[in-house]
DNA sequence: CAATGAACATGTTGTTCATAA
DNA sequence: TTATGAACAACATGTTCATTG
C-alpha cells in the first residue's frame, strides 16, 4: 500500500520522512516540532530543508493509518507558560510496520542511488573512487 | 529559471530526463519515442521505466524554452509505409545550455546521492566498503 | 512565541484519449 | 501500427492562514 508497483523515479519525501519520523517515535523522544526541527538540522548541509507542513501531515497519515496513537500533552510552567503537544507511541501495528518499512526502505534507497551513479556515469563517465 | 533556490528534496524526473535528452540531441540520433525506447531500456534494471508523456513533454519544454529546434521529416517507403517523425538539433542557446546544465546537474546528482546515504546511514548504521 | 493544524494554490506525475501518416 | 500530442485526473508539495495555550 505504501509502494507503488508501478516504475516509479525516485523516492517521495512523504516516504522518506516516514521512516524518519517512526524511528524518532520509537525512540519516543519528541513531538513535532522538536522532530522538524532536528531533522532541519540533520540535513542542513544536505540541500534539504523539510517544512512542518510536511512533518505533520506525514505524522496524520501515520495516525490514519493505525501507525501511532496520540496522547495530548501539557508542558511548561503552571500559571505562566503553559502549551499543549502531541506525544506520540507506536502501536502494535506501527511497530510492525517498522519493521517491515526498514526493509523496503533500504532497498529502495539503494535502487535510488544506483539510478543516480548510473545518471552520473552516462553523462560524466565513469566514477572515480 | 530550472533550479528554485528552496531546500528541495530529490531531483526530479523532467531535470533528470532533460540532461539525458539533450545529450542525446546534441549527438542527433533519435527522434522522440526512439530515445525514449532507448531510455527505457537502459534503465531496465533500475526500476525506473520513463512515460512516453514524460518524454513528450520535456521535448516539448526544450523547444518552447529555445534549446532546440525541430525539423519534420518524413520516414518509411513512398507510397506505402509513411511516417512523419520530429528531428530535433541544438540551438545556440541550446549548447550553452547543455554546457551549463551538466555541471548544474553533477552537483545535484552528487547532493541527492549523499542526501540518501546519510539515510542509510542514519538507518542502517556505517556503509560497509 | 511555540505548537498544531488546515486551506489553498501550485507543481509534478500518470492515465487516457486524439490525430496523423 | 508508429509517432506525436494533448486532456484529464491524481498525487505531491509549498505557502499561507487559523487556532490554541
Amino acid at each position: 500500500m505504501a509502494n507503488k508497483k508501478t516504475g516509479g523515479f525516485l523516492l517521495k519525501q512523504r516516504a522518506f520522512l516516514k521512516l524518519y519520523l517512526l524511528e524518532d517515535i520509537e525512540k519516543n523522544k519528541e513531538h513535532g516540532l522538536q522532530m522538524l526541527a532536528r531533522l532541519i538540522k540533520s540535513f542542513e548541509n544536505y540541500g534539504y530543508v523539510p517544512s512542518h507542513n510536511e512533518v505533520y501531515k506525514t505524522l496524520h497519515k501515520l495516525y490514519s493509518d493505525g501507525l501511532v496513537k496520540r496522547k495530548e500533552e501539557i508542558k511548561g510552567i503552571p500559571d505562566e507558560n503553559l502549551q499543549k503537544i502531541i506525544n506520540y507511541q507506536l502501536t502494535d501495528k506501527g511497530k510492525e510496520e517498522l519493521d517491515l518499512y526498514r526493509k523496503q526502505m533500504k532497498v529502495e534507497l539503494e535502487r535510488c542511488i544506483r539510478l543516480m551513479e548510473k545518471a552520473l556515469r552516462d553523462h560524466y563517465g565513469p566514477l572515480r573512487t
